[in-house]
DNA sequence: AATGAATGAGTTTTCATTCAT
DNA sequence: GATGAATGAAAACTCATTCAT
């Protein structure tokens, strides 16, 4: 049951469209994006917006819990579709990075924590890092906490770079640390290595 | 020899209080702090700032190929230092991350890329990646690029969380991508694993 | 019909008071005078002054477009309202000193031409410009072009010299275009004669 | 004699070369130019500018003054080079216009009157004027007085409109404003008539 | 005396938020 | 409840002028 499910039809609309149009455009335009900005994007008036979000803080939060509830979604249909627990937990971390979260993480500061959705996704993370320590794969020195704050920094991207590089060196990385989670030897990461001479070619090309 | 030599004395000095004010300054009031705050704090007219830095720009792209020079000053001294080139690389990546280099990150935004500052460093980094390679405690197919990547990613740290625990798990989280990183299978991570139990406890503490 | 009925009732009465609050300031301040000065002496905010003109140039524009749509009025009340096409084209060629364009004519420099507003006042200007050629009055070697010259020279004023003096010298000037305008002798200029010395005590007065 | 004589030589180089800078700057950029660009432009810092003149207002004064000897040397040569004196007129009033005063003038605001460079230029058009009255070309009912009237008007020009076009329209308001002063039957004024057709055909164009 | 850096008041402009229609 | 205009507090940036080198 959402949380906005006790509304109009058409204010549950405005609610769910203010907060897409708000993502993208705080993954566009970055944390400054002007509360005008999304108000026009989103085709209402500047009054609508805040009749819904009293002010920016509650907008940008909106926007994140939205984002947590996608994350529990992802990790719930990993858990359930995956026949290994670690593959679970792998196609977790790598599909996090994709939801634009960076922009947020530096708005919303040190003023709010994770809150109720990110209670519900650490509960599902924690069923995949339990299932995951049953099959032997995951080392036992590591946990579901450990997870969330790899996926915590992975998910804030590299945004000075070409965005193609940026995404190479994420889900390159994103297998370094997995690899460094596992109980077993790890398989050699994708594509080639990046040495400093292929990143100097992408950089500057 | 730095390029601010061919300043006045006490234009030099100027130019170099600015940007270490700026730094602190990013870092504790976030990528939007005012430009009148940066000058208050260094104590000088607004307008001196701005004749030293024609735009906001051009002051982050300062603190930014300082901190670069920081970064390249880390890699020198932990490879001339340690006697195994592993070693080396994971003081470098330890050591990054206390640059607080997140709030220039998404500030650049996608408007330039390393620069001068950065090739540097990447060179730095290049002949300690090249030792641990032959040292055999590296894996070949992990190159100099994967480690900046990874680098880049750390330091942006977790800002939301309370900063003992943001510290905590970007310290595991370096040591689990150092692990990934390994030719041979690595220690434990520092510190007790970071459970989900863990986590809700200091989140909400 | 006004550009402006289109807005709500309380913004087309900010929008007419804020373009007679400019010309006033503009008048009396100069060219240079703040933004925030023309708001405050209005009575809103700056931010109502840059909602309705985007920045300075659309202000001076509006005050453009309202002084040439005075003129316009001047142009067509003469027309109708004396018996001699001549004496119609004097009393515009007079009455348009008034209007205190003087300083809008810099600031715009040469960025503008003289815009839809200014069509229409050559319009009615040559209706004029042609009854006085029916007439036998104007030299046919005078056209309406060159009286839109002559009134663009003898707007602008003599902001140097004490206000009586400059106004006594506007109008002989007025006087003498006009008198070389006309196909036959014309009368003597008004008052006596400006001679130098006249000048002389005037300036120093 | 010079009011500059006194200086050291690289002093009155240096004052001279700052006026002519000065001039070209006001005209070209418009009445609110910066100091600093001025000084920049002359090859010398600010301090030498305000070594030499106090304030703005003294800048502005100077090039004035300047312009006004100038107009006095050209009052002269029209004086003793023409045979008539009505030639002489007319070539003066002519003349001003190339001075490009205009910037300068809104600048000044009411803030000075003529000073002692006015008082030698009437002086000088009082001689063509008296000169002009013998020899029965110029109305009696006209005195120097009203020539530097209309040359106080006709330098300011039409900055609004393209150059061709505002220069003409200057030389046939002159011509008019001549032919008002003659004694006897004017000539044609130059070129063809100044129609609203050509009018607008060269605005647009 | 020349230089160019420093000063700080002032300007334009933006934006989060509230209020009248 | 939706709309879009108003608000005023700030922010970036400029410039005339002064001062240290």
């Amino acid at each position: 049951m959402s949380a906005t499910s006790h509304l109009r039809a058409d204010a549950r609309r405005h609610h769910e469209l203010i907060v897409n149009t708000a993502r993208t455009v705080f993954a566009e335009q970055g944390p400054e994006a002007a509360m005008d900005e999304v108000a026009r994007l989103a085709g209402v008036g500047p009054a609508v917006l805040y009749r819904h979000f009293p002010d920016r803080d509650a907008l940008v939060r909106a926007v994140l819990e939205d984002a947590l509830e996608r994350m529990t979604d992802l990790a719930e249909s990993a858990r359930t579709e995956e026949t290994w627990a670690f593959d679970a937990l792998s196609r977790f971390v790598r599909g996090c990075a994709e939801l634009r979260l960076d922009p947020l993480v530096s708005v919303i500061g040190t003023r709010i924590a994770i809150g109720d959705g990110g209670a519900r996704l650490l509960e599902a993370l924690e069923r995949i890092v339990d299932a995951a320590h049953h099959e032997g794969a995951l080392r036992e020195d590591v946990g579901a906490g450990d997870v969330m704050g790899a996926v915590g920094l992975l998910v804030r991207g590299l945004p000075t770079l070409p965005a193609g590089l940026a995404q190479d060196l994420r889900e390159r990385t994103a297998h370094l640390v997995l690899a460094g989670m596992r109980a077993h030897p790890a398989p050699a990461p994708p594509r080639s290595p990046m040495t400093a001479e292929e990143l100097r070619r992408r950089i500057t090309g």
